[in-house]
RNA sequence: GCCGGCGUAACUCAGUUGGUAGAGUAGCUGAUUCGUAAUCAGCAAGCCACCAGUUCGACUCUGGUCGUCGGCUCCA
């Protein structure tokens, strides 16, 4: 007799040994159908397994996160199954889930998207077979035996076993096809219902590239073709809202085979980059910071002292000046260091917060460069905070409730990460324990959860990242928090202390924007374009419907301007449908339509962007509701 | 940097058995002077990314360079 209890607590007893399909039929048919995989006593294994003993059994139905993952790691097999067949020299490596579908890295010829249609093809005979997979258990040798053509698969066994006692490997398969693999699987291949190649990629075996390069196909898979569809539209809308495309379209920047990787910004572009500044500079006053500048470029004794000449030089752009050899920096925080220096300091002074606007270079590979997303020249909204050991759990908090500020301006909500010490470290156990607490208390307090990465912090200190995520729910980084325990150290930097002996400062670098050029990018496609009315390039276009209009339209868009709004005048020979109708493609928030009885009147009559159109509204009236608008830098539209 | 795709007018894109090129939008000119999402007609615009090669002849085929896109890697 075996027991079964289910999460409800509830027990089903069996006479023989049931496995999980048997369990989920006893609930009912339609359960069983749904059902992928199950836990028992924690374990996750396939539905077809056996128990033998009184377990404690979880079913994983297409309703859970886990089925999602076993139904993909699933599809990589059909995949893989679906390339061998037509490929017969391919050798499988591995692969896995990700976070929208999978992948396999395959040692074959190079596949493009034109080979598609006949993998897929090939994928659909096997889904349409309802293939189950079998589940077998064999040792590492029998395992070396069946994959002796195949170097990545000995290779992963070998590993395998010696990571494992029992030196035991199980093996999936589904018809005539075998793959070395944990589990667990789905049932059967019917059970993909929406499954899409969705490109190829050159990959390293081992991420190395000393070794093979092996071709990366990857794949989604979900449980109702009508998920992929979805899937598929926001990818779609995802595309639509390319910056590269909208950055054109709205005239705000440029790239140029001239300067690869160093966007040029447009006037448009300009007037929204100035206003994302100009809004950064008021919180930072009001947060307490001071603004600085330090030079683009610097001796290499800096570099060597800062130690960027050792770790960071292949990223370095430099140039020979009166025989002496510079770097254009890729980094504020050397000259920053100088900056410092330059006073004496008490611990009354501190914390000093020292913001830059910095324009850095960093020489990134070619294949990196992507729009305005991964550029080789780029501003940072830097800061340098030097403080005493006791401040950095405020400092952080601070730094934090900043961040917080910020981004809720733009709607943008974040998630935050710490970074603990890696392998690779400068500096004490008791520095990193203090500076790794002090973030930790930092965090606690702000009262966010977070994430914590093992290992994953600078070699000279710990961080802190965060990550927003934009308006289709994809996350960004931008924002960092690094503690820097080996610049004042190399530096000598120092401050007097209450005791009057000289004490070492703790400095922290942070960046909220990150990269100016970046953070620019995420907003254009958070906003598809239709920014703010305090952030849109053109606030408000003026309209006049005939050509007489068109000296007063100028005369009330030189009114407007004088109240710091952002206007056009369309004097184009155009009908004021087609006007109005190219406002509205651009986005402009304030569309005025300027007739002989707004003349007359002295009045405006103003369309918003919802299609709204508000007749007579007088010049005060008009200028004082955007002005309190746009001052206020409200999100959501104005509504008159 | 590596793998694969792409590079045709300012923008978006057509253009296959190799015979020096089109469309829409934008621009310009003219007509229309218009009341809330595209008025009509005409014109101009391209060394088909660049450099070699094959060929009587190359946008088209081959090689290389540059740029770009998707990944790998890296990262703000």
């Amino acid at each position: 007799m075996i027991n079964i209890t289910l999460p409800d607590k509830s027990i089903k007893a069996f006479e023989s040994y049931p496995n999980g399909m048997d369990v989920a039929l006893s609930i009912s048919e339609g359960f069983a159908k749904n059902c992928v995989a199950m836990e028992i006593n924690g374990k996750m294994v396939d539905l077809n397994r056996e128990i033998k003993e009184d377990s404690s059994l979880r079913f994983i139905t297409t309703k859970d996160k886990e089925a999602l993952e076993i139904l993909r790691h699933s599809a990589a097999h059909v995949m893989a199954e679906a390339v061998q067949n037509l490929y017969t020299d391919a050798a499988l490596t591995i692969g896995p889930v990700v976070e929208d579908g999978f992948y396999y890295d395959i040692d074959m010829k190079p596949v493009s998207e034109e080979d598609f249609p006949a993998i897929e093809a090939e994928i659909n005979n096997i889904i349409k077979a309802k293939k189950t997979f079998e589940r077998k258990v064999v040792t590492s040798e029998q395992a070396l035996e069946i994959f002796k053509n195949n170097p990545y698969k000995t290779e992963l066994i070998q590993e395998l076993a010696a990571q494992t006692a029992e030196q035991e490997l199980s093996l999936y398969q589904q018809g005539g096809f075998t793959d070395l693999c944990r589990g667990p699987h789905i049932p059967h291949t019917g059970m993909i219902k929406g499954i899409k190649l969705m490109k190829t990629s050159g990959a390293y075996w081992r991420a190395d590239q000393s070794k093979a390069q092996l071709q990366r196909l990857y794949g989604t898979a979900f449980f109702d073709k009508k998920d992929l569809n979805a899937y598929l539209h926001l990818i779609e809308e995802a595309k639509k809202r390319d910056h590269r495309k909208i950055g054109t379209k709205l005239d705000l920047y440029s790239f140029h085979q001239e300067a690869a990787g160093m966007p040029f910004f447009h006037a448009k572009g300009m007037a929204m980059w100035n206003v994302l500044l100009e809004y950064w500079r008021e919180e930072h006053k009001r947060a307490g910071y001071v603004e600085t500048k330090t030079p683009v470029m610097l001796s290499r004794h800096l570099w060597e002292q800062s130690g960027h000449w050792e770790n960071y030089r292949e990223n370095m752009y430099t140039s020979v000046v009166d025989e002496e050899e510079y770097a254009i920096k890729p980094m504020n925080c050397p000259g920053g260091m100088l900056l410092y220096k330059t006073g004496s300091y008490s611990y009354r002074d501190l914390p000093l917060r020292a913001g830059e606007i910095g324009l850095v270079h960093r020489h990134e590979k070619s294949g990196a460069l992507s729009g305005l997303f991964r550029v080789r020249a780029f501003h940072q909204d830097d800061a340098h905070i030097f403080m005493t050991p006791e401040q950095i759990e405020g400092e952080i908090l601070g730094v934090l409730q900043l961040v917080n500020r910020i981004y809720s301006r733009f709607g943008l909500g974040f998630h935050l990460e710490l970074s603990t010490r890696p392998k690779k470290s400068i500096g004490s156990d008791e520095q990193w324990e203090e500076a790794t607490n002090g973030l930790k208390n930092a965090l606690n307090k702000y009262g966010k959860d977070y994430v914590i990465n093992e290992g994953d912090g600078a070699f000279y200190g710990p961080k802190i990242d965060i990550h927003i995520k934009d308006a289709l729910g994809r996350t960004w980084q931008c924002g960092t928090i690094q503690l820097d325990m080996a610049l004042p150290e190399r530096f000598d930097l120092s401050y007097k202390g209450a005791d009057n002996e000289k004490h070492r400062p703790v400095m922290i670098h942070r960046v909220i924007y990150g990269s100016i050029e970046r953070f620019f990018g995420i907003l254009v496609e958070h906003f598809a374009g239709k920014f703010p009315l305090w952030l849109a390039p053109v606030q408000a276009v003026i309209l006049p419907i005939n050509d007489d209009l068109a000296p007063y339209a100028h005369g009330v868009s030189s009114q407007l301007s004088e109240y710091g709004i952002r206007c056009d005048v369309d004097t184009r020979t155009e009908s004021l449908k087609k006007k109005i109708r190219d406002a509205q493609v651009n986005y402009t928030p304030l569309i005025i339509t300027i007739g002989d009885k707004e003349r007359e009147s002295l009045t405006l009559s103003v369309r918003t962007l919802d299609g709204n159109v508000k007749m007579g509204m007088t010049m005060d009236g008009f200028v004082k509701s955007v002005v309190k608008h746009i001052k206020n830098r409200v999100f959501e539209d104005i509504v008159l």
